[in-house]
DNA sequence: GTCTATAAAGAGATAGAC
DNA sequence: GTCTATCTCTTTATAGAC
């Protein structure tokens, strides 16, 4: 069964030995299953997304899937979980490193890319299908995501405060254009880029600092 | 019955008094059913969206809609073709204007997001659903796209010829740090929000400009 | 834990009256 | 041009055997 709460990513499983039935990956079932569902979901769109499908990309059938589920909305919510707390308790690690402010914001977009680009359909689905997602989980989700958020914008006030991004411009307008920056990456990106997913990174958080860049930044 | 090369914009028609039944906002029913299905397309996703839901917020009954359309994706391939037409047809007479590269280019900038913006639903959905598109059609809106980023690419080719723009970067990738850069504007605006469509644009369009300058621009 | 078979509901589209 | 009624197909989810 997945748990929201227990679910685990893509390929962190290492002790895949004690199962049973192993498969490609050494993925449990339930790996399996929300790999399929990523995949699926980012594709199609979860609503056009059948269950029929994830189950046949899992190698098992619509029936069996719901011995690991309840709903199909589960996979979803699982996706979403996922996909927030690991780029989120990334983004405290940096955050509480205590490096220069612009150094961490470096890092954090650094990481909000990398990361995004390395499971590019759980983080897709997180992004775009938020809206299958209904009633107390989806408050949920939403919270996970402003909590990030609150990282970012910690971050560039203390950007503003040492001078290296201009205080002329509201945090939440820098927020929001830096986020703009980053995530449409998902609907071009594709693995076998010229660029790899850090050097897009690199490039994208250039853009920015030079962009919003305050009086010490032009110092340098 | 909504053709594509037909369908009007919703607001755009003047002459709506020669319809027997008008709607609120001077509207033909053929406008209506199409701002309707924009509406619920965007807030549900396509698939997720009935043709019910469509057609009581359009103020007829469900099968009253299949004499305008033929099928549900008609109203899909429609709200493209509009959207993208509209944005390329502007974005020509802006390159046809002969002003310095960097002007056109902030032109274009606030051409694209305040269009974006006025209209939301209809180019979110030009934005967010063309997957659920099919065939040819999806082939055509696709080749629609293409056209008008070859503007934004002439444009910024050019700028990075006369130095405003620096040119250790490939066009490609500008392009699509750019269209990053204005088009997730489409998740979080809202009308009502402190800062007008022009007043993002700009402040978007400043971002890039001074994120991505030439030698030249730093003479300025 | 997976299977076949099927229930139950939803949704796109059509028929034909007015 | 809109309506009521309905067809048909798809899809989520369950029942119960193995």
């Amino acid at each position: 069964m997945i748990r929201p709460s227990e679910s685990p990513v893509l390929g962190s499983r290492v002790d895949g030995r004690s199962r049973r039935h192993r498969r490609v990956g050494h993925l449990s079932t339930s790996d399996t299953i929300l790999a399929a569902a990523a995949h699926v979901f980012r594709t199609k769109g979860y609503q056009a997304a059948t269950t029929e499908e994830i189950a046949n990309l899992s190698g098992i059938r619509k029936a069996s899937l719901y011995h690991h589920i309840k709903a199909k909305e589960d996979l979803l919510y699982a996706l979403c979980t996922d996909s927030l707390a690991r780029i989120t308790a990334a983004a405290e690690q940096v955050s509480a490193q205590g490096a220069e402010p612009v150094t961490r914001l470096r890092e954090l977009v650094r990481l909000h890319v990398v990361t995004m680009l390395a499971d590019q359909d759980k983080h897709a689905v997180m992004l775009t299908e938020l809206r299958s997602l209904h009633g107390a989980r989806r408050k949920q989700v939403i919270a996970l995501r402003d909590r990030y958020e609150g990282i970012i914008r910690q971050t560039l006030a203390e950007c503003q405060t040492d001078g290296t991004i201009r205080d002329d411009d509201t945090v939440k307008a820098l927020s929001l254009a830096l986020l703009n920056l980053l995530n449409w990456t998902i609907f071009w990106y594709k693995p076998r880029n010229e660029m790899s997913a850090a050097m897009v990174a690199d490039f994208l958080a250039r853009i920015f600092l030079f962009g919003a860049a305050g009086p010490k930044l032009h110092q340098v």
